[in-house]
DNA sequence: CCATAAAATCCCATGCTATCCCATCTTATC
DNA sequence: GATAAGATGGGATAGCATGGGATTTTATGG
């Protein structure tokens, strides 16, 4: 199956701060140690960042590689600290805590971003003014993919 | 060998949405590990890039590669999250979602473009005008393939 | 240590929509 | 002109998102 986490789905928030998780995406998930997924707040951005609990494992050992006292650990490492661990109950919902809702500005309803590996999730308006500037730049830019192999890439010029 | 997205299939779009994919496409895609197919607007057309679940796949890991916070990585990943899994039903038809129709100008019905390793999803006058003006173009540049060495199958030439 | 309130979790009900399934029609082939 | 593969249409169905109430767990004060 679809190992990766694709498109964008917009969902409710309810009175509970519950949300469904899009089903796809629970599909991703799904087989994982831990049934839920994994959020934090994103540095730069308006969002949250989040995925299964093996992508946040393989980061944990990512970050233990670095020097032990580096500024680049410290900073890695309070992700970890920020990290919230959201349970899906019976029908795929999580809850989201109130410190996430606040940092991405999310009230009633919520974006699901994939990002290949992981995804994001938005308040569904600045995503979208996110995403415009995103695909602005790409076509500016004819931003590339690292070379591979064969690549032809994406879009082709023109 | 099928393995190659070739020639042009116009279908109609049924009223709710559905269009057969060819079936020598689907014949291309035949052994992947999600049956359907991948689409996403282009950034410079407007037409629908697609392709299949490994070919995202493979983009997604180079995207991954590229570092964890940058700009380009956003940029890139914007196509991630634009991007639509459409599954084949039971007789090899897809649903167009809305979005996609729209940046395509869709309605009717729909041309499927071969492109090699991937095709695009056109309305079928838009294309023609656009196969056209290409056409001319390269008649009066005299455009040329570059030669066969010279790097990995590629871009088309400008 | 117990009692009570608040909150988080579980469980079931509902409406909508995407998907499945079957039936029909068209086109290419022999 | 007969047959098979592909394309198209539409009704039935199961899955999903959502909402609300019931029950258990956790926090707080006596």
């Amino acid at each position: 199956m679809a190992s990766l986490f694709l498109s964008t789905f917009v969902n409710k928030v309810d009175r509970k701060g519950r949300v469904s998780v899009p089903a796809p995406f629970r599909l991703t998930l799904a087989g994982q140690s831990f049934n839920g997924i994994i959020a934090y707040r994103s540095f730069k951005l308006p969002a949250l960042e989040a995925g299964g609990i093996d992508r946040m494992e393989e980061m944990s050992d990512r970050i233990d590689q670095l020097p032990e006292f580096s500024e680049d650990r410290d900073a890695l490492s309070s992700i970890l600290a920020d990290a919230e661990t959201l349970a899906f109950d019976g029908e795929g919902r999580i809850v989201l805590p109130e410190t996430l809702c606040q940092h991405a500005g999310i009230t009633e309803t919520a974006a699901f971003v994939g990002r290949g590996r992981t995804f994001q999730v938005w308040e569904p308006q600045r995503f979208q003014a996110h995403q415009q500037e995103m695909r602005e730049r790409a076509r500016r830019q004819g931003t590339t993919l690292p070379a591979r192999s064969a690549g032809p890439a994406a879009e082709a010029p023109r």
